[in-house]
DNA sequence: GTGAAAGCGCTAACAT
DNA sequence: ATGTTAGCGCTTTCAC
């Protein structure tokens, strides 16, 4: 069963125009309220608008004006908890900026990254921001040259790009901190095995245990993916090697919650044998038991300064504040 | 610091013509991989393309062929951790077929879902799909008459459009049977206060309760915001005026998890006095504390099916199946 | 204050 | 197999 009826032809600024009796040119001042239109000529045109049911053309308007109102989000997995906070706040500065959010997925894979950043270009897109994991320094910086591009999470040399990135150092630090006030802290540390540019919070947490004297920590420095799975694995894998781990630090909360039920399953407990901090804070980790002490990021905060960067149209570096949530888990 | 290196001036068909020799007819036949062309002159082109770094105009051909390929995306928040799974799937499944999707948030205001469709429109969006919670039946029908349209958890009358929607009525028989099971069953429900058109899980359970022979349960059905703080707000109400209650069905997850808290808040246990089921089954109902018990709904197989019938053109009704999942508050 | 003309980059229809 | 013409709907430029 079919269920298209008849395309309606779509109502253009020509027939406005015919209907209030002026041309096209005074419609479109009209239309975008430019002040030189006499006001009763504005309001003829206005109430012929709305009596045609008219809705501007945004391809034709791009098309004109070689720019169009879409503002490029890449992400590297929407359904990934992180993700939806930042891609919210995103969307409210986008809206609130009269643009529109094309949401590509790219699974951290330097050709899909690629792909939609082209894929951007293709629609003349305002501007592009988003997280790259894939893409080297100097293709993210060539692609600049043709958009304006905000990155997340990662610092590009000399200014080509503006960037808004979250304090890992501070975060870091401060979580180092926290596992190293129980007697005889042993810290392990799971890393994330994706990204070509996010080794900052393995330096961080390097620099903060040396900074505690822990010696040289980065044998206890196991990788894996950044998921739930990926940490209890990780864990068990740091765990077998180095049984005297009492206090892990996780690349993020997903795999905090798996460093967790990697220590539960041993038979441990949290935080006795094992303390854990995460880092994000996601909306589960308050719920999950033991609730997990995190530091905390503000993801919806994060995406609106993107796209405030984005519109400011400076090659800035943004550094976002962190914050430590103690909760059960140290 | 200004970032913006002069722009480029855009690689146009015209361009892979003049380099290439041919025109630009040509250009276009060759690009598109149509048939009609010598096999070297297709090489040609393509490799005059390649040098020049030709991108197409996502912009011109949408105004051309009076079709985009962007597939608009209505959610009502992104950050409600039960879309961004549909999200993907949409998204894998739009990317599949060639086509970019736009994400609109509502918040479920009626205005928004309106300016969602109109912006989808003013792009001649290839076609929407969505969720829809404050646009009435007769609005809706309205609009898939301009473009394809396919509403989610929604049965829209008279197949003026596609619908994919969950199996509540199974899916809420099955949570009621499973409370039904304890001794003395008094089952409660929390519903949403959200939502014009998203009776059917109470009838659903009005339903299944008459079948279980419990009489009218109408009075122990309690509304809230479709959240955690919702849920638990909604619970406390609830269980004042009904002590008695020992079973509660939750509208979703993040209900259900905020039962739970307002069950232990009020010095109760979980299952032994009061049993809880959600709906849903997000990522973090697993991990809370007891892990709930819910009804399975295949967030991102719905996303999926949300563009297969976008794209299959028919208007139909699709219902996706849906599972108990039995955990540790039932 | 208003209208007419030009053209953004592409593809469908029609030549050749 | 290839080139030419026209036009999608809008805004910019320039006349009036």
């Amino acid at each position: 069963m079919a269920r298209r009826l008849p395309q309606i032809k779509r109502v253009t600024i020509e027939d406005v125009a015919r209907e209030a009796g002026v041309g096209r040119q005074t419609v479109s001042r009209a239309l975008r309220d430019l002040p030189e239109i006499a006001p009763d000529t504005r309001e003829r045109v206005l109430a012929a608008a709305t009596r045609l049911g008219y809705r501007p053309s945004a391809l034709a308007k791009g098309m004109r004006t070689q720019r169009s109102d879409v503002i490029a989000l890449i992400v590297s997995d929407i359904a990934n908890p992180f993700y939806p906070a930042v891609a919210r706040g995103v969307y409210d500065a986008a809206e609130a900026a009269g643009c529109s959010v094309v949401l590509y997925n790219t699974d951290a894979d330097p050709d899909r990254e690629r792909d939609a950043i082209e894929d951007a270009l293709a629609r003349s897109a305002r501007g592009v921001v988003g997280f790259f994991y894939g893409t080297p320094d100097d293709v993210l910086a060539d692609y600049a040259r043709s958009v304006p591009l905000v990155v997340a999470d990662r610092e590009l040399p000399s200014d080509v790009a503006a960037s808004v990135s979250n304090d890992f150092a501070s975060g870091t630090a401060a979580a180092v901190e926290l596992l190293a006030r129980r007697p005889d802290p042993c810290l392990g540390m799971l890393d994330s095995s994706v990204g070509v540019a996010v080794d900052e919070r393995r330096l961080a947490f390097v620099t903060a245990c040396a900074a505690h004297g822990f010696g040289d920590v980065s044998a206890r420095i196991v990788q894996g993916p950044p998921t739930i799975p990926g940490g209890t694995e990780a864990t068990r894998r740091l765990l077998s090697a180095w049984p005297e781990v009492n206090g892990i630090f996780a690349f993020n909360d997903l795999m905090g919650i798996g460093a967790v039920q990697a220590v539960l399953a041993r038979g441990g407990a949290v935080p006795r044998d094992c303390a854990v901090v995460g880092f994000d804070d996601l909306e589960m980790s308050t719920y999950v038991h033991p609730a997990l002490t995190t530091v905390r990021i503000d993801k919806y905060e994060h995406g609106r300064a993107l796209i405030g960067a984005l519109l400011s149209d400076a090659a800035e570096s943004t550094l976002l504040p962190v914050s430590l949530i103690g909760r059960a888990t140290t």
